[in-house]
DNA sequence: TCCCTTTTTTTAGGAATCCTTAATAAAAAA
DNA sequence: TTTTTTATTAAGGATTCCTAAAAAAAGGGA
């Protein structure tokens, strides 16, 4: 089975998660701060990370910076409720997933399933060729467009596009899936993070943004296009 | 259907949320304190659980530690008007939502049907073989008709097929269960999520749309084809 | 901290597209 | 032929999407 390690200085929030995981299946490990995570983490196979920001000694973001200089392994960040710059410093650092206290147990089991069944798939699906699929794709492309994700920087017919933070994360979650169409809920929910609620009109709003910034012509996009009744897709083009 | 256990020690409370929620189709199942919720926790399969925290014997909070000790189903928790000090208690000992009381059942219905949705639907389905039964075949086909769900494509000949969103669904269905018959109120109930009720035109209507588009034919179709007096069906062609 | 700028969200109105209804025609069964 | 069931057509009414502009929130610099 697979190793959870579990980081937080908060005691009984590792032993809450402690029982939530184990009781599917999970084996986990303990570290109460920075430092003790990166020992055990050495110590031991771990098969994903649960890391809280806010921490004495080494704080979550240090403590990912670490982790990442030699591991691909997927973390998911803890992060008290209203600190939401910690949500993009924390993603922008290398995690792959992040969950807000206070949290719902099935949630977070939601989500270390899928990190780790994403984890597993990927790293399964490709010994024959040399590419690493666990390092995830740094530039995303379609016809023309393209978008750096380390630098985020977004082109199109080889001149700059100045994006805004969620005009990007709208546009990368659409060009890491591109071809599929989404709902504006799904679009909503893997971009913000929340259940959507009416919020239909914020999509087309930034979309509409969007369009306007990467689009020859905006009225009849080639690149964000609706898909009438169902939702949008960026299409995909050689 | 789904059961959802109720606990509070007000019955007013507990009969009035019965109505609510049986009214969806769901079937309740009460209890009025925390003692008796575990019981009939053992006794019955539950899918979710309704948790006041103000409780005589013992209190939600106690009882939620209790049950998430071995269980990981969704709790909603109950809390009076303004004391989110049990709000955030409840929610770090493993509530997976609250809701205020006075609450309005339209809320209380939706938070239901979300976490059901979220947690439910989903934990069941990819227990046995690496393949989540869910998931289903993103691909369809019979005969030259292929139908894409990931990306909405449909093709006919290899040739590119613009259906709306209700003329997918529709097609979807019955490719997906290709070769099967199905009568007028089957398929509408299916896709539409709802009683049919005399809607039996509308079917006919969005038939022969689809006709137009995917027959060479559509007064002779190959694919979609009725049975008369009995219902419709895809023809399952290799 | 306050002010100014930028970004995000809300609101509202209009435009494009689609769904449903209803009426009639055609086909199959009785 | 009569009855039942399905097919066809066309027009409102309803959805869904687009657009603009203003309000609210967030970010940045003094």
């Amino acid at each position: 089975m697979y190793n959870i390690l579990v980081v937080d200085d908060d005691k009984e929030i590792v032993n809450a998660i402690e029982i939530y995981l184990s009781q599917e299946g999970y084996h986990i490990i303990k570290a109460y701060d920075g430092e003790e995570a990166l020992e055990k983490l050495k110590e031991n196979e771990i098969h994903l990370i649960i890391l809280d920001i806010m921490m004495p000694n080494k704080d979550g973001i240090e403590t990912l910076q670490e982790i990442r200089k030699d591991k691909t392994i997927p973390v998911i960040m803890l992060s008290a409720k209203s600190e939401d710059y910690d949500k993009i410093a924390g993603l922008n650092t290398g995690a792959d997933d992040y969950v807000t206290k206070p949290f719902s147990p099935l949630e977070l089991i939601a989500r270390v399933k899928s990190n780790i069944r994403r984890y597993v798939d990927f790293s399964h699906a490709n010994d024959t060729n040399g590419k690493n699929k666990n390092q995830k794709e740094k530039v995303l492309k379609t016809g023309t467009l393209e978008m750096n994700d380390e630098t985020k920087k977004v082109m199109v017919d080889g001149k700059d596009i100045k994006l805004t933070a969620t005009e990007y994360n709208i546009l990368k979650f659409l060009l890491e899936n591109k071809g599929k169409v989404y709902s504006i809920e799904q679009i909503y929910e893997n971009v913000w993070n929340e259940e959507s609620y009416g919020a239909e009109n914020i999509i087309a709003v930034h979309i509409r943004h969007i369009r306007e910034k990467i689009e020859i012509n905006p009225k009849d996009p080639k690149y964000l296009k609706v898909i009438w009744g169902i939702g949008y897709k960026v299409e995909d083009i050689q």
